[in-house]
DNA sequence: CATATCTGTAAGCCGTGACTTACGGTAAGT
DNA sequence: ACTTACCGTAAGTCACGGCTTACAGATATG
């Protein structure tokens, strides 16, 4: 039910590229916003979009803030988009169905049509 | 490599509605454009970036396009997500680990410090 | 050919959010 | 206690994108 904050925390190419950083692990704040071409504070801003939807975890350690990933979020974005993946393949299967069924149904048109009275079809 | 458009087209809430009333089978613009509370030519914009993310696909019929959900894109989203989860796992083993460590470094510390000079911990 | 239906595109408005600088607050060091 | 380091928050600016109405193109039907 709260995938929807992690997708919409996963948009942003700025949030990507920390959550690719902290993939080697976890870091503070300071030595986070030091490889990202943004100021501080606005990492700070981030990782509280990010902690709120579950996808890092914070680790007070002295002055820092160690954050590392957190597997909360991917979790329920993971179990959304298995879903939508398997209704995705169904309905491209019937998606390809469907388009048989409608050249079929043209294909037979055609034929009734040529049958009775010859319409243009290009 | 293209996993961002995909992820950027399902950040959007009436995008995750068009495919969620996709999941149940190929419609038309009008007729999905029918269920959502937004104009007509929103959804056409929509299915466009959809589109573009490999997350749906079009069959013209007639005057109508029928549009149906595509597995393309969701695979590459998939592929991506899979990688960030297992990282997840292991930067959250990791970081327990760390703050189990930084408590015993902590712990050790209160010890020595009790041992020659006491410090306030409060 | 004229009409009607279905759809994509253009132009414009407007809210949301990403970013900045400036400030306040907490924890360690001297 | 004072200073330093580290971090979060507030206020403000500005571009991006979602939505609308109006228009143009394409396809079946009379």
């Amino acid at each position: 039910m709260s995938y929807e904050s992690a997708i919409a925390a996963l948009a942003d190419p700025t949030r990507r590229q920390m959550i690719e950083r902290l993939r080697a692990g976890p870091l503070a704040v300071g030595a986070l916003a030091a490889g990202l071409p943004v100021s501080r504070p606005a990492v700070s801003q981030h990782l509280k979009v990010l902690a709120s939807a579950g996808l890092v975890q914070v680790a007070p350690c002295g002055t820092k803030r160690l954050y590392s990933l957190a597997p909360d979020g991917m979790r329920e974005l993971r179990a959304y988009l298995d879903t939508l993946w398997d209704d995705a393949l169904a309905s491209f299967a019937r998606a390809a169905q469907t388009e048989a069924t409608v050249q079929d149904l043209q294909a037979k048109e055609a034929d009734r049509d040529q049958a009775t009275k010859p319409t243009r079809r290009s």
